[in-house]
DNA sequence: AGCACGCCGACT
DNA sequence: GTCGGCGTGCTC
């Protein structure tokens, strides 16, 4: 093989090797002839083959010791870019997880199984389908833009310069036409030769959006390609759309988190839909929030950062107002419509029957009642599934945990079973108590499923219909009930926050909060903004319709009426919110004022699990930069068993991100030592600005 | 994490 | 005799 004269070459392959393997970073093979980095390559790795990346390259000097060769250079892919590498290492750094896990994990599955032959066919077959003619469609219809919009993009087109590469914030509420302000965006980088990537936070989302693009890019006389890069495709077609993005063919790319590393050559626009969602953030292995990559990805590759939400994170909220994001507003709802509005039912007013208070305040009932006569929809909102979230028993207490978990089991009165929610362990229900034998056991709180019976009993003769992941597990089923709410043969509509995003109901003039407060008492030092966000979303449900806008309500029942979300709900003042909650997380030393890390470990008993991330502490303590840390003692986590497996957790505080990254990686790579004296110990995960703490 | 080696118990 | 249980150790 060797050719007179050819050194061989000395290559860094990042390939999939687990952290607690003790080998970090790409490791050195040999390779006959030149490679650029970036190129797929099959190396032997113990006694496999595996796939890699090559990393960097170095004269073949060999010091000592013999390196292995690699077995295959998989020359059919052009190599990967520079800057996708560099995103890639980024990652890896910035989320303390292994470089090559990292590329291996965003690279498509099918492509680590294909050999050169398997993927030269696919990359012919593609481009052979793009070279055929298109067949002709009309030119699309550009909407009139609203006065917003223009003045939007006029900004826009003033900051987006060659070279300048700016985050923009685009505020605009509910149907107030941020996707036409995306179209328009895109359309300008289009029109310079560029590639445009949007990312969206659901799988659900991204039909309805990608009709859009294909609507007004499909057609005309330069059609583009539009592909989606997501999990729910198959392999192939995951592979085939992201060879489109990798060999240019594709203009758009259109996708969930994972799409925010499509390899893209002519990058010239990202946009973040629903910027503030929390799905962008990756729960498992690098845990990388695909929103902040898509900035840093921006400032790589030149390109311009869309980052749109009618309710955006207070992190790119405080960003905008340190003037290092652009804000564009779009204040008004396209069509002159307005939002719905706001009634709060203050339930410490409520008469009690028998001690308790009603499930349903009388005058949201009357207002359900108004719909009912002039035939409008309503939509009555619980972010719980089930009849009851626990059972208890009236004479000694019993109530219904799972022996697995620190959670209770929910009632589901629709299949007579208590659930658990989180490992899945599923009874018949006890006829009778099982502690005392009492046949009085009684469902606490209230579910979808007994929501639904209320609203029947409340108000006879309305047809009411509930959507929550317990009625849509069968294929088909959501699609059937929302045509059958589109069909106008629901009166009430029940569901969980699956029925808040994304669907145009034109008919639904009320929408309803039954219970929203349990979420403003979550661990989670975020859930006001969610609990606003949720809101707002909801509430942009109602009055879709221009003519039925202006009677159209949004109802909130609450023990909490003067609640900062609510006063600012009723007044659609998203900048007073934002304003309160930055002022509330300065006092309380929260993120976006510090910048935290949170170590997990899961064990067989809580002592296993807090030994060993007390030691980790202590290795902590003694690294270079750690005085500047605060380690915050471990304590259990929110639900602290799952499945019969105990789960710690414990915080790490700093002022920066890089007196926060400066400890992780020295710290992280001392761990896997701790093995050997914390056998109890199945797993450990490091959660790199948490969403939740 | 894979994947193999290795050293013990129950089967054709 | 050997098939296979999963403990232990290694991978440029």
């Amino acid at each position: 093989m060797t050719s007179p004269g050819a050194d061989p070459v000395r290559l860094a392959v990042a390939v999939e090797a687990p952290l607690h393997s003790g080998l970090h970073g790409p490791l050195d093979y040999l390779s006959e002839r030149p490679l650029s980095p970036g190129a797929l390559v099959r190396v032997p790795l113990g006694r496999r083959d595996v796939p890699g990346v090559v990393w960097t390259t170095a004269p073949g000097d060999d010091e000592g010791h013999a390196l292995k060769a690699v077995t295959e250079v998989v020359d059919a892919l052009p190599p990967l870019s520079a800057r996708w590498c560099d995103l890639v290492k980024f990652t890896s750094t910035y989320y303390q997880r292994g470089l090559g896990e990292v590329a291996m994990a965003v690279l498509p599955p099918e492509l680590r199984k294909l050999d050169n032959a398997g993927l030269a066919s696919r990359i012919a077959k593609l481009r052979k389908a793009y070279d055929k003619p298109v067949p002709a469609a009309p030119a699309p219809v550009r909407p009139e833009l609203t006065s917003d919009q223009a003045d939007a993009l006029a900004k826009l087109a003033e900051v987006n310069l060659p070279g300048a590469a700016p985050v923009v914030l685009l505020h605009g509420l509910t149907g107030s036409g941020k996707t036409e302000v995306y179209l328009r965006a895109a359309e300008a980088a289009l029109a310079a030769g560029r590639q445009v990537l949007v990312l969206v936070p659901e799988i659900n989302l991204t039909p309805q959006l990608e009709a859009r693009f294909a609507e007004r890019f499909g057609g005309g006389d330069t059609p583009r390609r539009i592909v989606s890069l997501h999990s729910g495709l198959t392999p192939a077609q995951r592979l085939k759309n992201w060879l489109a993005a990798h060999l240019g063919l594709a203009d758009l790319v259109l996708g969930t988190r994972l799409a925010v590393f499509a390899p893209l050559p002519r990058l010239g626009l990202i946009v973040v839909d629903e910027e503030h969602d929390p799905s962008f953030k990756q729960q498992e292995g690098a845990r990388y929030s695909a929103r902040d990559l898509a900035v840093y990805r921006g400032k790589l590759e030149g390109s311009c950062v869309l980052l749109g939400s009618a309710t955006p994170s207070l992190e790119s909220w405080q960003r905008a107002e340190q003037g290092r994001y652009l804000r564009l507003t779009l204040a008004n709802r396209v069509g002159g419509g307005v939002l719905p509005k706001v009634r709060l039912a203050d339930m410490n007013l409520l008469p009690k029957v028998r001690g308790a208070t009603t499930a349903l305040a009388p005058a949201l009932v009357a207002a359900l009642a108004k719909r009912l006569e002039r035939g409008e929809q309503s939509l009555v909102f619980l972010n719980r599934r089930g009849y009851a979230p626990v059972l208890h028993c009236t004479d000694c207490g019993w109530k219904s945990g799972c022996p697995h978990c620190s959670a209770w089991r929910v009632f589901h009165k629709g299949d007579r079973t208590l659930r658990c929610h989180h490992c899945g362990f599923t009874q018949p229900v006890p006829r009778a108590c099982p502690d005392c034998g009492n046949l009085d056991i009684a469902p606490l709180g209230q579910g979808t499923e007994k929501l639904e019976e209320q609203l029947a009993a409340a108000l006879p003769g309305a047809r009411v219909a509930r959507i929550d992941a317990d009625t849509t597990k069968h294929k088909g089923a959501l699609e059937a009930s929302l045509s059958a709410v589109h069909a106008g043969e629901v009166d009430i509509l029940v569901g969980t926050q699956m029925v808040t995003k994304g669907h145009d109901f034109r008919r639904i003039t009320l929408v309803a909060a039954v219970n929203p407060d349990s979420a403003l008492f979550s661990s989670d030092f975020r859930a006001p903004e969610r609990l606003f966000s949720l809101l707002m979303q909801a509430a942009g449900r109602a009055g879709r319709d221009a003519a039925q806008a202006d009677r159209s309500e949004m109802w909130v029942q609450t023990w909490h009426p003067t609640h900062p979300v609510y006063t600012a709900l009723r007044q659609h003042d998203f900048k007073a919110f934002a304003a309160s909650q930055l002022k509330e997380r300065e006092i309380a030393g929260l993120p976006p004022y510090v910048h935290l890390a949170l170590m997990r470990a899961e064990a067989r008993t809580p002592e296993a699990a807090r030994d060993f991330l007390q030691a980790a502490a202590d290795l902590a303590a003694e690294l270079p930069g750690a005085n500047e840390l605060l380690l915050y003692p471990p304590v259990p986590t929110t639900i602290a068993r799952v499945a019969g497996v105990e789960r710690m957790q414990m915080l790490v505080e700093a002022s920066s991100r890089p007196q926060l990254q400066r400890v992780l990686s020295p710290w992280m790579a001392a761990l896997p030592s701790l093995r050997a004296t914390h056998k109890g110990v199945l797993r450990w995960a490091l959660d790199v600005d948490p969403l939740a703490i």
